[in-house]
DNA sequence: GATGAATGAGATTTCATTCAT
DNA sequence: AATGAATGAAATCTCATTCAT
């Protein structure tokens, strides 16, 4: 009993070095970028020494950060999956829905902003994730904007609009605060619920 | 008299020489990032020693990037204050004056994708340019949308729409297509004329 | 009892552990060098862990390279000895005799060519085991040449020739096909029967 | 005048340092291996940075080695064919014949046991030098011995004895010789004039 | 104006070894 | 008996920079 309580906190404990490791590279990451954080500044930032490094990550530093990516890849996939299997979309009012877009999407990069920053940012890193993701990724968005944009049309809850044109609208003020985070200027644009609102009303009020 | 002309010669092929080592460092810098760019693949891109370089810019790389920021930035700025002193503006039909605007901007982007690939990209550069910088940037295009839009409302060309979010709507559209640049993915949004022209009718058919 | 039995069983394990860590040891050894064989490597081809060669062998890797190299001497030296002793040597023909020892020694050089390999190779290796070692080893061999070919003069078998520079062919002879196999290269000098046979009765043709 | 002799001296130094780094590394890799020769001790035995050998050698260690088996692989070549083009050989009285070989191969293997160390003991050079090549230039000198044999067995100054054999123990007098000197052990066997007639006289004595 | 020899600091990675469990 | 977490030292290599010429 002993004997297993005792190599259970080992294991905890080897798991938590791993965890204080992986939080700390995702933040030196994003902060400084993938070539500028040095591993012995970042081992040295746990307390850790820069060999233990390879004991969990034996491919070193690009492990570690393909580790990382895949971690919060899955984490975006996960969360964008549910919010396309949300069925309360359909039948809330546009502008509900519009707002569960707006606070979700912007939850999603708030959640993972030093990720999309580092993939934004660093090219020596466009090995591990493609174009082609990032463009799937922003279509899959597209075209979900656009189909719902149709059913409203459809059910004639806004004028015979071009749902194309709209949906690429939706498309770039979601860019454009994914930007705004990036850089970490100014994020009122979506996250202050009176100004989402506000803008909400304002484009469902030309749509009608 | 020969001494002269010789010594012109001289000073010519060095200002030549200097600029092939900014235009290569640009290059280098806004693709593979500042940390990334070595000093000796630098200058053997354009066949001189790696020493030569700290005759141009005795600081080296620092400054030869600073330099390199100073020149692009006061280009861009220079374009956009032009931009802002364009009487046409105020007399073209807002369909016009739109398009002169994308068109303008999106000159301008394609212009210096190189630094601000690098603005966005390199953690280092703020030392030299603030993000109140390019707030103050940002912002300052946004009051000329506003001003626009409000001198159109007032003429009655267009409805008494929210012209701040507006103006933040075309904004927006701006800076999606800067990131589409930046990450180097399609770009038709504001360059294929049609497409512009489209996008702008609907607008301000949204508008009337 | 069973207590008794199962810390039996348990021995038998130990043993068997070591025994595999030594004969891997030996073959990687042999195939890599000492130098290039990383303890990790060798723990991990007979899945033990890294630590547990620190259990065997508390001295770690020189250690278990001492250990190979000790029961290998004593398995060359052991059958030197015995082939010092053997009592045939003196009344067996002169042709006999030669046979004897060339088939003994290739025997001897190819059952540890192994380790005969590390010992030229390795210089790190040489702290372990002496030039003297060497030295002695080859010279007790000559020895027993010498004293071989005497008792052959007196006896009146062969001519009195120069014992002492024929010692040191034969000596040369058994050094070249060590050499050849250390290399790898074509071993047929001493390894076919009728190709030593027939150089055995040339020299004796020469000597008698 | 000036100029173009100051450039030259900094060329000739820059020369000799390489020089310099070449010899050194010769030694090292010969006296304790290619892997067991760290590029930081190499740099310190010179009194150069460590950096400095990739100014010389780009590609690093590999590169240096590479260029050492290169120069060192070609003088020997050409010693060797040198000797076999040797015509006094064949009118000498075979005494001074084999005196002639022996010392010949002696200095030979002397001036280059250097790279001989390193051809056998370095696994990783068989990269650059096969087995094959070994062989065949064994196996062209065994050939020149035979020829040598044969001649003085056909004009009658020696009897007519099995020349392949006495060829092969020729050889393997010379490859006892290079693995003493390999392995740092006694080597009066050849260098020793009166030893060497010694041993000539006595071979020649049982061939007449 | 231009070169290339030379350097020192630092980066990533490997590896034998120790230690708590 | 056996494990795996953890380390320190060393190895190879890169790079911005200086300096003599």
């Amino acid at each position: 009993m002993a004997e297993k309580s005792s190599g259970n906190i080992r294991k905890e404990q080897a798991e938590a070095t791993k965890r204080r490791l992986i939080e700390a590279a995702k933040k030196a990451f994003s902060e400084k970028g993938y070539k500028e954080t040095a591993v012995r500044a970042l081992s040295r930032s746990i307390n850790i020494s820069e060999s233990l490094l390879y004991h969990y990550f034996p491919d070193g530093k690009k492990e570690l950060f393909r580790e990382i990516l895949k971690e919060e890849l899955s984490g975006v996939s996960e969360k964008l999956t549910q919010f396309e299997n949300d069925k309360d979309m359909d039948i809330l009012p546009i502008e509900e829905a519009l707002d569960r877009i707006f606070t979700t999407i912007a939850s999603v990069v708030s959640g993972h902003i030093d990720i999309i920053r580092i993939v934004v940012k660093e090219s020596e890193v466009r090995n591990f994730i493609s174009k082609d993701d990032i463009c799937r990724l922003l279509g899959s968005l597209g075209d979900r904007f656009e189909e719902l944009l149709k059913k409203r049309i459809d059910s004639g809850e806004i004028k015979n609009i071009d749902y194309k044109t709209t949906a690429l609208t939706i498309k770039a003020l979601l860019v454009n605060y994914t930007l705004l985070r990036i850089l970490d200027i100014d994020k009122e644009l979506l996250d202050d619920p009176e100004h989402r609102r506000k803008m909400i009303n304002y484009y469902v009020s030309l749509w009608k």
